[in-house]
DNA sequence: TTGTAAGCGTTATCAG
DNA sequence: CTGATAACGCTTACAA
């Protein structure tokens, strides 16, 4: 099935079907052949083969996103708000986890294909040599670089929120779970969190800054050396919410009562956060609209279209109060 | 930068570039040449362009994926699994959500980039009108169709699993939770749960029965409605994790005890269902192990090769015992 | 308004 | 062993 066998069905050039079905604005056919056309197309169930069209435009109308760790939540729904965008304006969207192939590969494979741009997620720049991505329209999600383009959360904004909820609370002995990451949203959490203590005076003993990886079993690891602390904190901040939930756990399992004995905060506002007992005060980071915005700015730029509102602020991300978080009681 | 460049650079012609970068097996060609032409296409960073391959091979070695609900982490696994094992062959993955744009739609776009191969899941197959599926390689996930191939998960065990071990820890009064869906999977693990339970002689009283629709409010709204009978059921069976996530959160706020007061089995076995307190029993579904299946399948196909093996049978379930089932005692 | 023809970057079939 | 050359299915000047 092919533009050739439409135009012999309506006794027309290929060219002319062409001219028809691309909706070429700059294309005047007569009514009554664009009706023939029409007809015939459908007649024969012609589907375009959008191959062809890419490689003669040079564009092939995708757009490859790559995350690292598609069984995070987290990123799953980055992928899910970039997809929805990207099929609206009826774009293609190539995957790519990277816990097995290495982003870098992704990236090259996608560019082989054409994409018209690719979108990384929770991948380091460092992780993106240069050559890998050079003609490439890229866009960062949640890693701002000088030299890339990207969409990004207000990470400090998200420590700094944790910890004033906190210290409102009453809470002076406040401990941080996080990854020894590079990851630059995990480090400005951080940092955003150990200044907002520092300007309230607030001390922090190095025992209560726990490196752990940023999973479940992580946070529920680096919560039970938290609990063997002496005293203990009364108020812990989680790098992301899957190590909350695993703080939680560690928590149930030891018999300390959260938010009774020790308040816990989360980050990223998982779907999973409202599903646990009891639901997790977590710090909201609009995972899908930072999908749907990077998924917006690349075709944006593809239309050489102008990207400036896109790019400027960060997202701002929001205080969820729920039931891990009370008043300090001891 | 295209394969004539690396000619030039070589100075060899285009085809010379084309048989030795493609590896075509039975392409012999001098040492000296292939070296000549490795070189240059590596200083050039050449990379070749797969659309124009696919346009000539008329193939395209990527493949489809597209899953009724992305956000649900039971098809985030299947894509996960299935990207797996496409990346490892080195296609590409086409990712299609079906909440905004019915799957149908999805699926002819697939098409129209010449995917080799879509696998369909969460989907039922009269989704899928003909048309949209003529000459296409489909596999469908967990809907079971005499017309067309697919990797299924053995649907009704799970259902019968689910009532044996409650049956054997003592319940006799016994709830189902469960979507009035006509998805194959959810329709056959109710009726595995309800066979097991007629077969030994256990009534089901209609109130017992519950429908819902399968997200987790759609749980705790229904286990609500359970906690309102009387006498309750001691023991329910959720048709997914979600829903059971969402009994679980119901029995919580009414202060019912899980398990001491009722005891829940979901199905599914996210990776949520280890990280909530109690912990979920629930019934394990190899969800990853379904999308690379279906992945393999595909590819077998592809190359003509005996899919046999994969055809088969159906993947097993499994009881895995956590914490929110316990002996009847009362 | 419509048809002709020249590519887009590959692969693949032949001659040489 | 290597190089012309003809597709693949489409878009897009340019001609008619």
């Amino acid at each position: 099935m092919t533009g050739h066998d439409v135009a012999a069905h309506a006794g027309v050039s290929q060219s002319t079907v062409s001219l028809v079905l691309s909706g070429n604005p700059r294309a005047r056919i007569g009514e009554a052949t664009r009706e023939r056309v029409l007809e015939a197309a459908r007649e024969l169930g012609y589907r375009p083969n959008l191959l062809a069209r890419g490689l003669v435009q040079r564009r092939s109308f995708a757009l490859g996103i790559v995350v690292s760790d598609l069984d995070n939540p987290f990123f799953t729904e980055v992928v899910s708000g970039a997809e929805r965008v990207a099929a609206e304006a009826d774009y293609g969207v190539l995957l790519g986890d990277a816990r097995e192939i290495p982003a870098a590969e992704h990236v090259m494979r996608l560019a082989e294909r054409q994409v018209d741009g690719v979108i990384v997620a929770g991948v380091g720049l460092d992780a993106l040599p240069d050559e890998t991505r050079e003609g490439l329209n890229l866009v960062l999600v949640d890693e701002p670089s000088g030299v890339l383009p990207g969409v990004a959360s207000d990470a400090a904004a998200a420590g700094r929120k944790a910890a004033r909820h906190l210290l409102e609370l009453g809470h002076t002995r406040l401990g941080f779970l996080g990854p020894a990451s590079p990851a630059h949203t995990f480090r400005m959490r951080e940092r955003g969190w150990v200044q907002a203590l520092r300007q309230a005076g607030c001390t922090i003993p190095s025992a209560y800054l726990v490196r752990t990886s940023a999973t479940v079993s992580g946070g529920q690891a680096g919560m039970r050396r938290l609990l063997s602390t002496d005293p203990r904190p009364t108020g812990v901040f989680c790098a992301n919410d899957l190590v909350a939930l695993g703080a939680l756990k560690a928590c149930a399992q030891a018999g300390v009562k959260v938010p009774g004995h020790i308040s816990v905060v989360g980050c990223d506002d998982i779907e999973m956060a409202r599903y646990v007992t009891p639901e997790l005060t977590t710090i909201l980071v609009p995972a899908r609209g930072l999908g749907a915005r990077a998924a917006r700015l690349l075709l944006l730029t593809l239309d050489g279209r102008d990207t400036g509102a896109l790019t400027g602020k960060a997202l701002g991300v929001e205080l969820v109060v729920r039931e891990t978080t009370a008043r300090r009681s001891i």
